[in-house]
DNA sequence: TGTTGTCGGTACGCCACCGTATGGCCCGGG
DNA sequence: CCCGGGCCATACGGTGGCGTACCGACAACA
């Protein structure tokens, strides 16, 4: 029961998808049009090359994760200490796996283009500033929460980087402890 | 003062340079063909096809990934704590960018091709194994070590990852506070 | 001087991808 | 009925990469 025409919108999910799958560089117009079962030439109505789609994925990217986390570090009269383990799950392990894919292959990607760069420095800035805040919340200076913030969103990055082969239980293990050694606090017995 | 003539060593750093700037998609033949300044006649000499190439590189990095790790981490009459220290101003920062980019490239590449996978996990058990057991020396219980270790790479590569723009004082000032929540210990005033 | 082996150049066919030009289909308004 | 626009198919030229077949330069060596 899918719509019978496509738009902007449906080329943009299956160029994420790609992006999750094999980075930027499988976004590709005739891929992506195999795989919507149509052929290029709609892509060419709706874009107007290649670098329009992929300027539009960075743009919708930049607004929907500095959107997500301004809505999960909101404290609405919660402890900082659970946001911050909310967001921690909401990132960490395996749980949305597709979410942690785009997140790296975008950092790939920004490793060699300059705009991919900028909007994932856009997002990061937004990102410390947000969970630096929720450290200064539980009364910390301004530079130690910063260098927790940096700490917290390097681990969650680095974790989804670090081969997680056999002994599933003991990475588990690992994270829990970790998550006590970032964010300090009684809580989660 | 080159040697006038390639061998398999010269194509190999050629694709090392190539992956550390642009992934495993820019290791292509005829481009590093060029920035040697010959032509791709050369390379099928030393190689059978680029497959050989790429499999030659994952197995030339495991061997030297796991010697140095080994080598990092032997006491030798030194303090685990100082050794930790040691790998971590390896990795951190801004020291060694090109190991970086090769680290980061080689995790992208991991996770999309299933060898590349099986190499970085190898590699990632001997560095976990290794670090492990110099936290293991300062006290730890092995559960703990582990995790410690698990917090210690996932941070390196995790920084590695994050947008380092603007404000580098700010930055520097972080991974020092980081540092000494990562290996704990009263040192490096 | 002829021979052999090492190393690289030249030229070709193949394929995947980009972007364009153009035509066809269908659907609503007049 | 027809017609105009939204949406897509078809077909084409161009480019860049892979791998192969074959040729040439050059050194060692007998």
């Amino acid at each position: 029961m899918e719509a019978k025409t496509l738009n902007r919108e449906s080329w943009l999910s299956a160029a994420f998808s790609a992006l999750a799958e094999g980075g930027v560089e499988q976004v590709r117009v005739e891929v992506l049009a195999k795989r919507l079962k149509v052929t290029k030439g709609s892509f060419y109505w709706h874009f107007r090359d290649r670098m329009e789609l992929v300027e539009a994925m960075l743009e919708g990217w930049k607004v929907g994760r500095i959107e997500a986390i301004k809505m999960q570090t909101r404290l609405d009269g919660w402890a900082p200490a659970d946001r911050l383990r909310d967001v921690l799950s909401l990132y960490g392990g395996t749980s949305n796996p597709r979410g942690m894919a785009i997140e790296l292959a975008m950092r790939d990607w920004a490793r060699r283009d300059p705009r991919a760069a900028e909007i994932v420095a856009e997002v990061d800035r937004e990102r410390l500033r947000c969970v630096s805040d929720l450290f200064a919340g539980m009364g910390l200076t301004a530079d130690e929460a910063f260098a927790r913030a940096y700490l917290f969103y390097s681990f969650i990055f680095g974790e989804g980087l670090l081969a997680r082969s056999a002994a599933p239980d003991r990475f588990e293990k690992a994270r829990d402890i970790c998550g006590r050694v970032l964010v300090p606090g009684d809580a989660e017995g």
